[in-house]
DNA sequence: TCTGGGGTCCTAGGACCC
DNA sequence: TCTGGGGTCCTAGGACCC
């Protein structure tokens, strides 16, 4: 006997950073709108009590857009792409900087709200959770337009669902009715919905795949689909053939995960302009200094201790390298941190110019996990009484 | 006009142990 | 003197995602 077919839900909010930040300026909607860049371009308000909002064409330096509006996106800009380079495509959008702290504000308000229709959510970012229907007893459609009412009460925001029989699948049909849409596929529909699209569409084949896949003839995951598992197996491994060809074919039986741990905490930073290891001294220690005690905080406020500390270092060409050291005990201690960040450090060669610098702690164990060691344990863990 | 910051997962070689 | 596998940990890099 086959298992039941399960009713699985993907929600992605729409143009999530940009949307919370037009319920703060309302006087921008309609607008080529675009978030990203530093933080100093804040709008200014004026005595008369009106607001200056920059535009794209006064930014100068380094930085990527976050967030464009769907104004914004029909001039050709996008996620990831350089701002000095969107500038050229819309020189008059409207500059937001990045506020993580009301996205994530907004993030719990729409989780929370679709959390009082089921428990059953996976979270898969900021603005995105897989949701698990199966059990409830209404029918899909129904379930759909209540979740969205949740959030869109609770937020103001709208949002896209997809639900299919599996995350894979609700994954790529949250995105064909966007924005506000809801998209049901069963298996069935695969060829007609699935089959047409490009293999990108796909969660986890990215650019270098598909530019792969797009030198041996296939575009389409369709054309993936009926592609020779042999052949693709020469081409991309054992492993990840087999998986194309469940994923071109729509299986995937991944459940949806309602609690997870973090794996490792970092932070990194790009330096305004490139930094010389020598010249900058200075500047780059007191940067690395700063990283670490900002991972120690992040540490102790999210409550873990981690045992393998990291550096990534990324020099002008873009060339970057990582290096690692496990302690033998767990920590959350810059001081700490910093030394073994430092023995890292003396393994890379420093003679081309800086642009980025990074640590990160991971082999990670949750402080509470620690509540029940012994009495041996716990001294070497004086950060701990 | 180059390309942010926070993550996850996978691979692969070498050390080391049984 | 030569020849084994299997398992785990550590380290480095890379693809991918939001």
């Amino acid at each position: 006997m086959s298992p039941p077919v399960r009713r699985i839900a993907h929600l992605d909010m729409d143009a999530f950073y940009a949307s919370v930040e037009l319920l703060r300026y309302p006087e921008l909607r309609g607008l080529p709108v675009v978030i990203g860049g530093r933080a100093e371009h804040k709008p200014v308000i004026k005595t008369n009590g009106s607001k200056h909002f920059y535009k794209l064409r006064e930014y100068v330096g380094r930085g990527v857009i976050t967030t464009a509006t769907y104004e914004a996106r029909a001039a050709g800009i996008f996620s990831a792409m350089g701002v000095m380079k969107a500038a050229q495509l819309a020189p008059d959008a409207i500059l937001l900087p990045v506020d993580f702290k009301a996205y994530r504000y907004y993030s719990r308000l729409f989780k929370a709200a679709v959390a009082r229709v089921t428990s059953q959510i996976e979270d898969s970012g900021i603005d995105e959770i897989y949701i698990d229907l199966s059990d409830l007893p209404d029918d899909t459609l129904t379930l759909a337009k209540r979740i969205k009412l949740a959030v869109r009460d609770a937020t103001g925001l709208s949002c896209s669902i997809g639900i299919t029989p599996n995350k894979l699948l609700s994954k790529i049909c949250s995105d064909l009715e966007k924005p506000d849409g809801i998209t049901i596929l069963e298996i069935s529909d695969i060829p007609d919905r699935i089959w047409p699209l490009s293999v990108n569409k796909i969660n986890g084949i990215g650019p270098k795949a598909t530019q792969k896949l797009a030198s041996l003839g296939i575009t389409t995951i369709g054309e993936l689909a009926k592609a020779e598992q042999s052949f693709l197996q020469i081409h991309f491994g054992r492993s990840y053939s087999s998986w194309l060809y469940e994923a071109s074919h729509g299986i995937d039986q991944r459940p949806v995960i309602t609690h997870t741990e973090p794996k490792s905490i970092s932070r990194e930073t790009t330096f305004e302009r490139d930094l010389h290891p020598n010249q900058d001294r200075l500047i780059l220690s007191k940067a690395f200094a700063t990283l670490c005690i900002q991972v120690a905080e992040d540490l102790s406020h999210k409550g873990y201790i981690g045992r393998t500390i990291s550096v990534k270092l990324r020099f002008e060409d873009f060339y970057t390298v990582t290096r690692d050291f496990t302690l033998s005990v767990h920590t959350n201690d810059s001081v700490l941190i910093r030394r073994a960040a430092r023995e890292c450090l003396r393994r890379v060669p420093l003679k081309k110019k800086l642009r980025l610098l990074g640590i990160k702690v991971s082999s990670l164990t949750s402080i509470h996990s620690m509540c029940g060691i012994g009495a041996s344990l716990q001294r070497e863990l004086p950060f701990l009484t």
